[in-house]
DNA sequence: TAAGGTACTGACATGGAAGTTAGTTATGAC
DNA sequence: GTCATAACTAACTTCCATGTCAGTACCTTA
């Protein structure tokens, strides 16, 4: 997959009074930056997971805001849900092609975030 | 400006359990891509604005939380803010060095939801 | 037989984010 | 003399994102 970034249209995207208020980029910005979309965006950018194992890997979600994050994500058309009809209930999720592309730009933000975690919050005293 | 990512430190940065809960990233993480510190940054990443100019450019944002948003990101070491003794008052709000970093992770992420955002919430229905 | 895992949904509660309004300071314009 | 302006702060209110708890269906393991 590859994330095509032209520099052109981004200066014309944003030129103008960046993005008014009630316009559509803010929505899709507000769920792939919410707090819970980016570590579940984060966690599928490497591989599969399925329900439990999302849940453990962003720590400190409850099952409410997990299934609520999934949902939206899944009508965004970012992330694909596959159910298995076993017993125990099995459903995976998986990144679709857009999911890619976002996550692959949230990756360098989350490590950016946590390489310099210190030294910001350091400041702070 | 340049922006270093090692792909291998970013791997180990987000091996094992991602962001633990309560882990400053996840505070820096929160920070950078809330609601409206995301549009202040990117009006940012363009130039230096004043607070009136902010105001106009976050179309939408409240005073309180211009305010609010402008106090976090300076404390953060993201944003620098210089007043000018005059009157009626001038301040200046510019990026240091790390806030171009971020910045420059925000912007391909804004273009990427200015340009999926139809497709995107097309989908819904 | 009862306890636990799995993937959820729904009702209710709450805390913190955000909005609203008013006030401040000093000056220049009318 | 009073209105406007710029960049705020403080008090109060509202509302939505999130948390908590309970429940579901079916099977496995102890």
């Amino acid at each position: 997959m590859e994330v095509s970034y032209d520099p052109l249209r981004a200066t014309a995207a944003l030129e103008n009074g960046i993005f008014p208020a009630g316009c559509p980029s803010r929505t899709v910005l507000d769920h792939v930056t919410s707090k819970w979309g980016v570590l579940v965006l984060l966690a599928l950018s490497e591989r599969e997971h399925r329900w439990s194992e999302l849940r453990r890997r962003a720590d400190g979600i409850s099952e409410k805001m997990l299934a609520q994050t999934l949902k939206t994500l899944e009508q965004d058309g970012l992330v694909h849900r596959q159910s298995q009809p076993v017993i125990p209930p099995r459903v995976d999720y998986s990144l679709t092609d857009s999911g890619q592309e976002v996550a692959a730009l949230l990756v360098p933000l989350a490590t950016w975030a946590f390489e310099n975690a210190e030294k910001i919050l350091g400041n702070r005293n």
